[in-house]
DNA sequence: CGCAATTAAATTGTGCACAATATATATTTT
DNA sequence: AAAATATATATTGTGCACAATTTAATTGCG
């Protein structure tokens, strides 16, 4: 059977509305966090593993410097994080948290939990889902005719 | 059990990742399409029912005008739509098709098929990933929390 | 050593998303 | 009918994403 152009058999468009759903119900949780939700992405990766340079990061987060810089910069100046050139190679970039950025991670303990309860679906099924999500993205991304592509 | 702060246990993130991971997929072959991801979402809509106004493009799309305003402006720069004041109400916009516009479907056609191809996922995985999605972005946008929300 | 090649971030430019506001038209109320 | 209200789109401003280029530092090689 052929796939059709119908935007309801979109499998991409099912994907990017609940991408944006779900980015806009953290921009409720994150707001007394002052954060953004691609910023506050950042922070788990730095609350998990401090002091990354930027590469490391964007590793993580699958982004590149042209995101990722301007982005620490406003965590630099919301006195989160700091950046300084490694002085080993000061071709990269050092991101280490300041004390206030440790000191968020207790605002943000409750989120996860906020947002399990918001999605409404069992704990195994967004487990799966995660999963399933996680194996499609693998599947795109090492996709050979994907070469070349950022980051 | 606690959900935790770890990038990888967050579905937020799966989510994200995904939904990039296929726009940078589609970014590819829509190429010679010379369409944006954002710009063949829009096209799909009108290439199912044309002459449309910007709200009720938005309402298919979950976007607003003030994504939608700059995007038809530049689908109408490549000559693909026309937009017009409504006569019978000069407050909304008709979203039209040109000859152009429609002809591009046929470009377009092929595409669902080739990243169907490129998930490696068999179609029935396909359609119930799908709906697993849907179902959560219902749940995320109708939550009562969300309140006053775009669009 | 000296210089080409490589690597890491930053910069530049385009196109979304989305909140907030403005503008213009239509509808309702008085 | 005039004023108030509501509706539809557009505009403005911020913050991503991402391609392409630039800058600066390091590594490798002859």
């Amino acid at each position: 059977m052929k796939a059709t152009l119908r935007l309801d058999d979109q499998l991409c468009f099912a994907l990017y509305a609940a991408s944006r759903a779900m980015t806009a119900t953290y921009r409720r949780l994150l707001e007394e966090l002052g954060l953004t939700y691609p910023q506050y992405l950042a922070m788990l990766v730095l609350w998990e593993r401090d002091s990354l340079t930027v590469g490391e990061l964007g590793e993580q987060l699958l982004l590149d410097s042209g995101t990722l810089t301007p982005l620490l910069k406003r965590l630099e100046s919301a006195g989160l994080v700091s950046r300084v050139r490694r002085p080993e190679d000061e071709r990269s970039v050092l991101i280490t948290l300041t004390d206030a950025g440790r000191a968020l991670r207790d605002k943000a303990n409750p989120i996860p939990d906020q947002l399990l309860c918001q999605t409404g679906m069992a704990p195994e099924d967004v487990i799966q889902l995660r999963e399933e999500l996680k194996t499609l993205t693998a599947r795109l991304v090492t996709d050979t005719s994907n070469e070349g592509n950022t980051p």
